[in-house]
DNA sequence: AGCACGCCGACT
DNA sequence: GTCGGCGTGCTC
């Protein structure tokens, strides 16, 4: 094999297919598919990932660079995850090195440096001297002076400097220093002896090894023999001791003990799902299973026994569980049961820890991931099942490129490797169970909490009624009552608040004036702490005018009900009540959320107040009060699943309540008490939401009767944006079957993003294939618009966000 | 994407 | 006359 194929770092139409690279001499049967690889490309040099090898290129050599390094001694992507890749850039229609680095942790990434070097210092300046000072060289990132980059490309040019570009890794792997004796005993006796009587720390430190130490880090040692890295450094120079490096594994979950738990005994009902679940694994085949069990339920343990089948098999598992319930409460669980054999992957992580744990897999050190969305990707050979707990949950879906579901990718692995899949939810996506009632995949119902616990007993509360009787409060008679009652018998509540709609902002009482992002068409978010107004779309942040900028008001004042705002009122209404609160501004920092829960969960606090956060797997004895401050947010917002989120958002936070001994309750507020969604709640009849919620679907045109696609066209002049849309929509109107339903164009619901005006159009269509083919189309007729009009195009196959 | 090349207007 | 604006085209 002379020739390697390489997909290079480059996110362009034109670039999105291999290159033919020459294989040197040195690197002749090293290279294999799926290893890095740095590469000549134009004048810069870029990493890439070699796709394919062979044994001469169609270009006939002439124009074929030579690969210039090899980055891997063993492939990063397996066979089947080069398959996937392109089957994911495929599906997504995104680029190819965009689907392979979705693959990758992060610290994998290339980083790119531009390194300039003086070859003429005569010819430069006085002032481009003294920028280099000493050095022979610079980085062209340090430059912060804008004037003088100009002047520097003039000796680039002229040749007086050379550029040369570099790759570098983003994160290496962790060293530690480790000590060991350079010398026998003896001689290490000797030389102790010949100490003088002030070197104690020296003496210590030979008597570590003197007494048969090992080699043992260099930290550890320190802290042993209270001597510090100085008396070392003496020691190594005498040549009594010597240093190596070794890589370590950073382990975030180190300093924790997990106590080792043991399979429960299974209830006849948990037994039932468990069977065919058990077989399948067994038999090795591929069959996608509905775990569809109540709040309580005891799907978790189902969990667990299947994994310790795949486990005793040789095989491996993933399980995927929602980004904000991979809390310490479910790592416990599995590393509980599963010890050393568990890697965990989350965003909490840093990029080094991410790095870890996933070689952790590559080097087969564990057979189970525990993990968010991009765990699906973990580098398995002997996949025996995968799992995705909480099947209904939006955060499986990646919002940037490639804009795959982790669901799909489950599947499409399921089957390669010929291994079940578990969906588990109380409350499924509508698209799931309809599969599920079709025989697509098997349904496994869970109708029943173990230890026979009822289900919460939920009153609807109408707010409206309740502003008819005087009460302006945003706490209702009723949950005053029940707070107060839970206060006087110690019991605990959790107070509940969707996010969306929620936020607070600020507005001029004269004038009704909002103060918006000036780079984004959206009301900017009011954050107590240091009185400023934040963009949640691009970060801008500005402080809170004092007087209003329409009409010189001083009755400007922050609005809404953030969780700020509640646990204010709280207290006022409540002073002898402990909360917590739970929002972005107290869980931000690292091992804040964990804190906070541990908190609640000693008894600590009273109310626990929050948002969506809050919902996921919160399972707390003493907790037997959950209200709902306000059910209707969700409701209203922009999204034909708008419905299904607000009964999958209200069923999960009912469950939250009388979990164990304890009855619970629900209060749910709300201002359309009649609305389906609201009301199934009350009587936990996921089948009846389902029913009337496959009416609405059906009757709209939209999933799972019709697939979705959203194409969003952004340009900073609204114009431009709008004529692209217009004509993208006209091509797919008429190119499209007639089974085909166009929408638009019309006006993103946030219209402006980072200075860009968005248009978009929504397609329903019911084959696959033809819009696929369709919208490929689209992106390669308006490649040179996309360069260099800057029209940029997206889109997204399955939009979980209309917006 | 980025970078070089190349063709036009505004300055020393 | 040169500098530097950004339209155009290419990258194995």
């Amino acid at each position: 094999m002379n020739v390697a194929e390489v997909i290079v770092d480059v996110s362009s139409k034109n670039i999105d297919r291999p290159f033919d690279y020459k294989i040197p001499d040195h690197l002749k049967g090293m290279i294999e598919v799926g290893m890095r690889v740095i590469v000549p490309f134009g004048p810069r040099k870029l990493q890439g990932f070699v796709t394919g090898l062979k044994d001469s290129s169609e270009l006939n050599g002439k124009s074929v660079k030579e690969v210039e390094q090899l980055l891997d001694l063993t492939p990063v992507l397996t066979e089947e995850l080069m398959q996937l890749s392109s089957w994911l850039s495929d599906k997504t229609l995104s680029f190819k090195i965009t689907a392979l680095q979705a693959m990758l942790p992060a610290a994998l990434k290339a980083k790119y440096e531009k390194e300039l070097k003086v070859i003429d210092e005569e010819a430069l300046t006085p002032e481009i001297k003294r920028l280099f000072r000493d050095q022979k060289s610079l980085l062209y990132s340090d430059i912060a002076d804008q004037n003088i980059l100009s002047s520097l490309q003039k000796f680039v040019r002229r040749g007086s400097i050379d550029v040369t570009y570099k790759v570098a890794q983003k994160t290496n792997k962790k060293m530690i220093r480790m000590i060991e004796a350079d010398e026998d005993k003896e001689e290490l006796s000797r030389q102790a002896d010949a100490l003088s009587k002030q070197a104690s720390k020296q003496l210590a430190v030979l008597h570590y090894f003197i007494a048969g130490g090992a080699k043992i880090a260099a930290a550890d040692l320190c802290k042993k023999t209270n001597a510090s890295s100085a008396t070392l450094k003496t020691l190594l120079e005498k040549g009594l001791l010597k240093e190596s490096f070794e890589e370590v594994y950073r382990d975030p979950y180190q300093d924790r003990m997990f106590k080792k738990t043991e399979p429960l005994p299974l209830t006849d009902e948990q037994r039932a799902a468990f069977e065919p679940i058990k077989q399948a694994v067994a038999d090795n085949v591929h069959h996608v299973f509905l775990l569809h069990g109540v709040t309580g339920s005891g799907k978790t343990e189902i969990y667990l026994q299947s994994i310790e089948k795949v486990l005793a098999k040789g095989k491996e598992a993933i399980v995927l569980v929602p980004e904000i319930s991979l809390t310490p409460q479910m790592v416990n669980r599995f590393k509980g049961r599963f010890g050393s054999q568990v890697a965990v992957m989350h965003s909490g992580l840093s990029t080094g820890e991410k790095y870890d744990e996933w070689r952790k897999i590559q080097r087969r050190e564990v057979r189970l991931v525990v993990g968010a969305r991009s765990a699906i990707f973990a580098p398995f050979e002997n996949l025996g099942m995968i799992i995705i707990d909480e099947e209904h949950e939006s955060s499986y879906k990646q919002e940037e490129m490639p804009r795959y579901h982790a669901k799909d990718v489950a599947i499409k692995r399921a089957e390669h490797h010929s291994c079940p899949v578990v969906l588990g939810s109380a409350t499924p996506t509508l698209e799931s169970f309809a599969r599920a009632k079709k025989g697509v995949y098997e349904l496994l119902p869970l109708k029943h909490r173990v230890n026979r616990q009822v289900m919460p007993e939920v009153s609807l509360v109408d707010m409206r009624e309740e502003l008819r009787n005087g009460n302006r409060s945003m706490f209702s008679t009723e949950l005053m009552e029940q707070l107060e009652e839970k206060l006087a018998k110690k019991e605990q509540a959790v107070l509940f608040l969707n996010k969306r709609g929620y936020s607070s902002f600020v507005m001029c009482r004269d004038c009704g004036y909002v103060p918006q992002c000036p780079h984004c068409d959206i009301s900017m978010t009011y954050h107590r702490y240091g009185q400023r107004l934040k963009c949640h779309y691009c970060g801008h942040e500005e402080p809170v005018p004092g007087t209003c900028p329409e009409c010189g008001s001083e009755h400007i004042r922050f609005f809404g009900t953030g969780t700020q705002r509640v646990e204010e009122e709280l207290t006022k209404v409540l002073p002898q009540a402990r909360v917590i609160r739970m929002d972005v501004d107290t869980t931000s920092r690292k091992g804040a959320h964990e804190k906070l829960l541990s908190a609640f969960g000693e008894g600590k606090a009273d109310i626990l107040l929050g948002t969506q956060m809050i919902a996921k797997g919160l399972d707390f004895p003493n907790v037997t009060l959950v209200g709902v401050l306000s059910a209707d947010t969700t409701l209203h917002i922009p999204d034909f699943r708008a419905a299904e989120k607000t009964f999958q958002l209200l069923t999960q936070v009912s469950g939250r309540a009388g979990r164990h001994e304890k009855p619970g309750s629900v209060i749910i507020q709300t201002y359309t008490p009649s609305h389906y969604s609201i009301q199934l709640t009350k009587t936990h009849d996921y089948e009846s939401f389902f029913q009337q919620e496959m009416a609405h679907r059906r009757a709209q045109s939209y999933p799972p009767y019709y697939y979705v696609a959203l194409v969003t066209v952004s340009h900073e002049e609204a114009a431009k944006a709008a004529i692209t849309a217009e004509k993208i929509t006209n091509f797919l109107k008429s190119g499209c079957g007639p089974g085909t339903k166009i929408l638009g164009p019309a006006a993103s619901p946030i219209a402006r993003i980072k200075d860009r005006y968005r248009y978009q159009c929504v397609i329903k269509y019911r084959q696959e294939t033809e819009l696929q083919v369709q919208l490929k189309k689209i992106l390669d007729h308006y490649k040179r618009d996309i360069a260099q009009k800057h029209v940029m195009i997206s889109i997204d196959m399955n939009p979980y966000m209309l917006m």
